[in-house]
Order: structure tokens, then C-alpha cells, then sequence
DNA sequence: TCTGGCACTCGCGTGCGAAGAGTGCCAGAG
DNA sequence: CTCTGGCACTCTTCGCACGCGAGTGCCAGA
């Protein structure tokens, strides 16, 4: 166990390090920091720290940095979120209320994000599968072609062009719209299949192979993995770590690009609260020397989607945790009265 | 005027260098083509280029790299398009085929495009003002709370939210939709204003607030400038030029995250072919050192949006213009079908 | 257990010299 | 007038040695 001095000076380590990107020595330490002993205790106690992996030198005769197990004992034991300023608050209120649908808020959300934390940002649409159905529309295109609009209650629109096997007339199509809605309109729609299931039967035979299709594609939009889209932003911000860089950007350019990746990188954080990956523990290599803070946001008291940062291992845990909480707490808000 | 031969000269210094991307000197030109002349005559042609400022040197013993002037003589006379070869358009069809709907479109045409060009890529997504109306829905989320949705031929997909003066009944919202879209419908989203402003008068008193918020709402989508939107991709490919990079990159991902710069880049390229813009003829400054090549594409003859890519100056024009001419056009039957 | 002192290790910046690439110019040939 | 070969010159790049400074590890003493 460590005692509480080496503790602080694993503090002290991680905030000076992330404050200046440069390996700290024991007498800087003692310098910025009232620890109230000499250099020579602190390198005693960095040398602890380093035999327990907390820290470790990049070359000989260099000062120490955090390795990611000291981040992690740090996020989880030494700091704790540092909440936004009022005036913070109201910025971030006033940047987010001017939206006028939901990409316009995602965004949005995105650069607030961006430039509050400055880092890479992203946000997750409101997953469908976790929201409820507002509206199902079909319009018809051609006798055989029809468009469905599906219409969540966070503001979120999927829309699908569906070839029937036969021609299917307007009276028919008004008839399958009214059905749908009556059955599913408010409804979450991990319901839906069930409330479905039995509606071709309520047509004419020549009309059922058609609604069957309508259905299936209705069902085939809520396969999840399908579902989910994103939204990036701030990569700009990546070229703040100038010095170490073509190596290092490069795979996490790469991963940004790749939804899938994100999405698990996304869907892996389960905790309610702030969550935070530091370096190895995400799954994804290219992001080995990232951190990523996440958290769920929703309309209600339950999160419909996640939004968060992806930035260098050596970051601001504190602000940054704070920042992606009061954002996450005001888009839901935000959903919530659209 | 400059001889055929030092076009040549320029030809073949604009190919190096894009090939190696180091400057090229006399000795090596005359190895690698068959100019028929000796370094010595190669060296007197390079200093005429030079003269006129088709071509520069970094440092007094280095050589020769094209200047943007070059590259803009290059790309008008000296180069053609590469036209992608059969297996390419096999590839660039069956990749875009698979596209569930309009983003999904867009989503794969900006890999696609970065795959092929090994760069950024850009695509905008097709212009409502360019579009025709396909449906016009209305429905209703509260007494006093309509939601708007907007679907174009090209299966572009808008909604606002509107909060109305004063509470709207179902048969009322019925009665708008019907006659909106017996207006509107399969008609150009520029002629909707004139189309709908008399409607107010088809409605009671207690419904005309009502009925022109919903129509100015409407109205306000169309606003070019708002109703924009595009997809990027591929800035992993910014990494390839790692040399000078974290200078050179920094603002070109700065530029890219300002929609307004994009579109505005986009919007500048009149020509109803592929466009280049070579370096400082890009009026933004963090893309002075790029070039954007771009395209118009769309469903029909007329171009409804554009696509394109931006690279470094040294790029390969002939085959970038050629990549982004093939996407577009397939990208254009894509859209005409859905 | 903490402290001050001291020797040691390395990375980094600097200066210098050799090597190499490429140019510009000039005189001569076609 | 144009092209060519030769030659001197310039400038960048690279390798290497050197010294400085930061930081460590260890030890003896309080």
C-alpha cells in the first residue's frame, strides 16, 4: 500500500506533467508543489512509485511520467470532476439552445465539445433502439416503390426506399400507414416487433406480400450496429501534440474514421457516470496512447445515446470529466423539450 | 512563349516530383525521359521556367519543385484526365450500390473518394434548392406543436419543430398537408414560396397564425447558406505528407472542420466540369498550400450539389480529376434511381 | 525515516568537416 | 542561334565529438 505522501506526489507528478507535456523531476516537484520534504524523499518516493508502475522515465536521467496505471489510480482515486463555472454553464446553454433539428444539435454539441475540452469530440445520435417511435410515414414513389420515414421522439429521421413485390395502391398504403401508426406511435421500439408481428393478416392477400416487405425493412432499421450513427469534430485538435506526431496521429485519424470502431469504443463504457479509458484499456491500438472519456446523455433519467472525448493520455482527467458531464446533462436537456 | 520543349521539361519536372515528391535536378530528368537533349540544355530550360514562374528552387543547390503557377499550366495544357479503367468502375459501382439511403449514399461516396484519391475528401449533400419537393409532412407532437418534415427527390430528408401561435386541430393539420402537398409536391423548392403564399386565406381566422408560421418555417429551410450540409472523410490521408506536417496540416484540418469554408470552396468552382484550384488560388488561407479538385454531380443533367477532394499541391491531377469525375457521375445514377 | 551531498548517466545542442547533389556559366561544336 | 560537355561553386545533409545540464541513485548522518 501507498502511503498517503507518495500518493500526493503521484498527484503532483500527473498535474505537472499534463500542465507542461515534460517529463518531471524531483526537484520541480518540490518547487511547485508544498509537499514539505526534500528532493531526495520525493526521489525516494518516486522510486516506489516507478517499482509499483505507476510511473516510469522515458530514458535514463530524465524526469518521470505517469504510466497509464498511474492516470488510472489518479482518475480514480486522487482528482475528482471538476464541475463547470456558471458563466460556463451559460455559455454552453446558449450555444446549444439555437438548434433547429437534431443534426443541428449533435452538431453543435460536437464543437461545444471540441472547444471546451480541446480535444476530439464525439456524439452519438440517440440510438433508436433505445428511443420510441413519433411517426411512421409511407409515401408512395412509384405503384410498386415506397419511401418509409421513420420518426423517433428525439427528432431523429431514418429513412428507407422499399421495392414491393406488387403494385400497392394508395387506399392500401393509407390504410398500412394508419395500422402501423395506431400500433406503434409512442411505443419504445424494442416493442415494435411484437406489435407488428400480425398486421399483414389484416390485408388483402394480393397486398400482404408488400406489407410483409414494409415491415421487414421497418424491423431490418432497428438491427443495431445498423442503427447507430455518430458524429466527429475537433480533429484539429490532434496537432496540438505536435512533437511526437506523424506516428501518432496517424492510427487515431484512422480509428476516427472507422464507426465501428468508435461505436465499441463508445458502447464498452457501461458505468452510468463519466467513464474513462486511458491508453491500453481501450481495446482499439490505434488508440493505445489516447484516453477517452465518455457518458451516457438522454431526454429522461435514462441515457438514449453517448457522447465524449478522445484525446492524449496525458489530459486534463478533471476538466475534461467535467466538461463532458455538464455537456451530456444539457443536450439531454435540450432533447427533452424538442 | 515557351517552347514545346520546356513544356516538356515542365511536364516531366511536375510528374517527378509528384512521383517523388523531392525536387528534381537536370541529371535525373533527362534519365527518366527521353528528352533527347543533355542535362546542360535541360538546366538552360529550367532557368527560363524558373524566370517565368512556372518553377522554383527551395535552396540555391536543390532542385527544381513546380510553383502553383506550374501546376496550373500543368493541369490546363499539359495533363489530361486519367479515366479510371474498367475494374475501377466496377469497383466504384458495386461499392456505391449497397446504399440504404441518402447518407448512407453520401457516407460511402466520401470513402469511396478517399480511398481512391488517398486524400480528403469532401461531398456535399445534394442542395434542397436544387431539388424538387417529393412530400411535405406534418404532424402533430402537441396542441400548439407541429413537426415539419420536408423529403426531396433526392431523398434528402429536413425537419423543424414549430411552436405555434395558437392550438392547431388534427383536422386542420390534415387540411394544411393535403393542400401544401397538392402545391408543392414533384414541384422545384425554388417556386415553393410563390406556390404557397396565398394559402393562409384557405384557412379560419383562428388557424392563419398558424398556418403562415408553419409556411415561413418552411420557407426558412430553403435559405441557401442554412440548408448546406456535407460529409468528409479521409484525413487520415493528411498523415501521408509527413514532413513539414504539423504546420502544414494543422490549418487544413482547421479549414476543414468550418463548414462555411467548404462549402464556400465548393460553391467557387463555376466551371460545369471538374475544377481545380491549385494552392494560393484558394481564397482560404490554411488551403493555401492544397489544392481542391471538384466536381457538380447530380441525378439528372443539372449538377444538385458537388463533390471533391483536397490534397497537397503535388498531387496527381490527372488521376485525381479522374477519380473524381467517375465517382460523380456514378454517384449521379445512384441518386436518379432511389 | 528524512536529508544533504556527491558521483554518474544520458539526452540535447553546438560546431566542424566531408560528401553529395545540383546549379550557373563558358567555350566550343553543329 | 542552339546544344553540349566541363568545371568551379554553393549549399544542404550527415556523422561525430564535445560539453552542458538535468536528473537520478546511493550513502552516511541526523
Amino acid at each position: 500500500m501507498l502511503s498517503e505522501r507518495r500518493l500526493q506526489v503521484l498527484r503532483a507528478i500527473v498535474q505537472d506533467y499534463v500542465g507542461t507535456q515534460e517529463p518531471v523531476g524531483s526537484k520541480a516537484l518540490t518547487e511547485r508543489h508544498n509537499l514539505g520534504v526534500s528532493p531526495a524523499t520525493v526521489r525516494n518516493d518516486m522510486a516506489a512509485l516507478e517499482e509499483e508502475g505507476y510511473i516510469a522515465q522515458p530514458h535514463t536521467s530524465a524526469g518521470r511520467i505517469p504510466t497509464d496505471k498511474g492516470y488510472r489510480l489518479f482518475v480514480d482515486k486522487l482528482a475528482g470532476v471538476k464541475p463547470m463555472s456558471p458563466p460556463e454553464r451559460r455559455a454552453i446553454q446558449n450555444f446549444l439552445e439555437g438548434a433547429v433539428d437534431l443534426d443541428d444539435v449533435v452538431a453543435r454539441t460536437v464543437r461545444l465539445l471540441a472547444q471546451l475540452t480541446r480535444q476530439v469530440a464525439i456524439v452519438q445520435y440517440p440510438s433508436l433502439t433505445r428511443s420510441t417511435v413519433r411517426h411512421v410515414e409511407l409515401l408512395s414513389l412509384a405503384p410498386a416503390r415506397v419511401m418509409l420515414v421513420l420518426i423517433t421522439d428525439t427528432g431523429r429521421v431514418e429513412q428507407r426506399v422499399i421495392d414491393c413485390p406488387a403494385p400497392f395502391g394508395e387506399t392500401s398504403l393509407a390504410d398500412l400507414r394508419a395500422r402501423l401508426n395506431s400500433r406503434v406511435a409512442g411505443r419504445r421500439f424494442t416493442d415494435v416487433p411484437s406489435l407488428v408481428e400480425d398486421l399483414p393478416e389484416a390485408f388483402e392477400v394480393e397486398d400482404r406480400g408488400t406489407v410483409s416487405t414494409v415491415l421487414s425493412t421497418l424491423l431490418e432499421t432497428l438491427v443495431e450496429e445498423n442503427e447507430e450513427r455518430l458524429m466527429i469534430g475537433g480533429t484539429a485538435n490532434l496537432t496540438r501534440f505536435a512533437h511526437d506526431f506523424p506516428l501518432t496521429i496517424r492510427p487515431v485519424l484512422e480509428a476516427l474514421e472507422e464507426q465501428v470502431v468508435l461505436l465499441k469504443l463508445l458502447g464498452e463504457a457501461k458505468d452510468p457516470g463519466v467513464t474513462v479509458r486511458i491508453g491500453h484499456e481501450n481495446a482499439h491500438e490505434g488508440l493505445n496512447s489516447t484516453s477517452v472519456v465518455s457518458v451516457g446523455y438522454g431526454s429522461g433519467g435514462e441515457a438514449v445515446a453517448k457522447l465524449g472525448v478522445v484525446g492524449p493520455t496525458r489530459m486534463d482527467y478533471p476538466g475534461t470529466m467535467g466538461a463532458v458531464r455538464a455537456v451530456a446533462r444539457y443536450v439531454g436537456q435540450i432533447l427533452a423539450e424538442s
